[in-house]
DNA sequence: GAGGTGACTGCGA
DNA sequence: CTCGCAGCCACCT
């Protein structure tokens, strides 16, 4: 059904997340056309460690630039941490330059 | 079938 | 500026 493709695309927008950037679930969701869903991305991601290929939830954080979903990787600190190992500067669970290093795929990928 | 929860966001006080 | 409330939709019990 759509709503299993809804997952499907989460996971390709992503997918092409820029190694050192980040995006917002809401920057998803309003790509998808489903701004109105955001919880939906985030419970996409929820699903995403079981996704074929591995999907890089932690370059997905809230609006603000906050790791809500730390808990749900296997570690608080292993999205921090694979964040810092890409170059994204993480602060007290908080993207710093946020707006700097946020990747809107609706320019970005400017369809 | 019904109720509760949640990796969110926006607006109002 | 910070805090609180409502809308949104899929998944779980």
């Amino acid at each position: 059904m759509d709503r299993k493709m809804f997952y499907d695309e989460v996971y390709q927008v992503v997918q092409l997340i820029p190694r050192g950037r980040v995006t917002s679930y809401g920057a998803i969701a309003a790509y998808l056309g489903t701004k109105s869903s955001s919880r939906m991305v985030g419970y996409a991601m929820n699903a995403a460690h079981t996704a074929s290929p591995p999907v890089p939830a932690h370059r997905v954080v809230n609006r603000n630039g906050l790791l809500t979903g730390k808990h749900h990787f296997g570690t608080s600190d292993e999205m921090m941490q694979l964040l810092i190992d890409e170059g994204v500067q993480v602060k007290d669970d908080q993207v710093l330059d946020f707006k700097t290093l946020f990747w809107d795929p609706a320019i970005e990928l400017a369809l």
